[in-house]
DNA sequence: ATGGTAGTAAAACTA
């Protein structure tokens, strides 16, 4: 092994984006591609497809919404799907937004984080718990030091230059301070920001445009919440990042589009 | 402008 390709992408359903993941993998020949919001239950997951295109998939979902899938060119290793803590977890509801395995001896953990809602709701203290059990179980089953990465719609843009507008965006939940504080907890545990770290100071890259603005495209009505993170031992192996603005040509893009890094391994 | 669109799944919920 010696280019390691990871790609993020919130399909906003799996099935009705099939064509355009397709043809992504057949562009870009990711090694793994981690998908969130496939919104399907695993009976009805489209797996042949992805198959006969040669790729090992792993998924774990539910009727209508969120749900999460890892497709790869080599099998998975040591698959866990969802949380294996105490908390709010007897009935499994967690684990359609959390799904792991490993790659050519790299720890993929691929998450679709709580959106949160209303800052006021219990929706959003939701979003902060969940976000501070991710960080335990970072702490409780893995090192700092190992090669290890975390992608997936996060729901949460790090800095001001994350969003199109930051003041306005404030208290948004996806920009929220306690929303940034959650996730900086989580980077202090050991993570470096791939696409950030080839890219600083560049503002403008999103990855996530809402379809209900006007033109949000053109107007740059944008966030980057669509992340990739590694360990510092594999961020230093990482060669470039990028998101993927080609991809929204395709016939029906998703309000999401693909985020990409590439590791020396 | 507190709307707007897209998806699931079959009316209303989620983002």
């Amino acid at each position: 092994m010696s280019n390691f390709k990871i790609a993020t992408f919130n399909a906003n359903s799996i099935r009705s984006r099939l064509d355009q993941i397709l043809d992504w993998l057949d562009r870009e020949q990711p090694d793994v591609l981690c998908v969130q919001e496939t919104k399907v239950q695993d009976k009805d997951f489209p797996a042949q497809p992805i198959e006969e295109a040669g790729y090992h998939v792993i998924f774990r979902g539910q009727k209508a919404y969120s749900g999460v899938a890892i497709l790869s060119q080599t099998a998975p290793a040591d698959i866990v799907a969802g949380f294996d803590d105490e908390a709010e977890n007897d009935d499994g509801a967690d684990a359609p937004r959390l799904l792991r395995a490993v790659y050519h001896g790299v720890t993929v953990v691929n998450s679709y984080v709580p959106q949160g809602r209303e800052p006021e709701s219990e929706h959003f203290q939701y979003k902060l718990r969940w976000l501070a059990r991710l960080r335990a179980l970072l702490e409780r089953h893995y090192s700092p030091d190992d090669l290890l990465v975390w992608v997936g719609d996060l729901n949460v843009a790090p800095e001001d230059i994350d969003v199109y507008d930051p003041k306005g965006l404030r208290y948004h939940v996806d920009f929220h301070p306690d929303a940034q504080a959650a996730l900086e907890a989580i980077r202090q545990w050991g993570f470096v920001d791939v696409f950030r770290l080839h890219h600083p100071g560049e503002p403008q890259q999103f990855s996530y445009f809402d379809y209900r603005a006007n033109n949000p495209i053109e107007r740059g009505i944008g966030w980057r919440i669509d992340h990739i993170w590694a360990t510092a031992p594999l961020a230093a192996k990482s060669t470039r990042a990028w998101i993927d603005v080609e991809a929204r040509k395709a016939a029906r893009p998703s309000d999401h589009t693909f985020v990409v890094a590439e590791f020396g391994l």
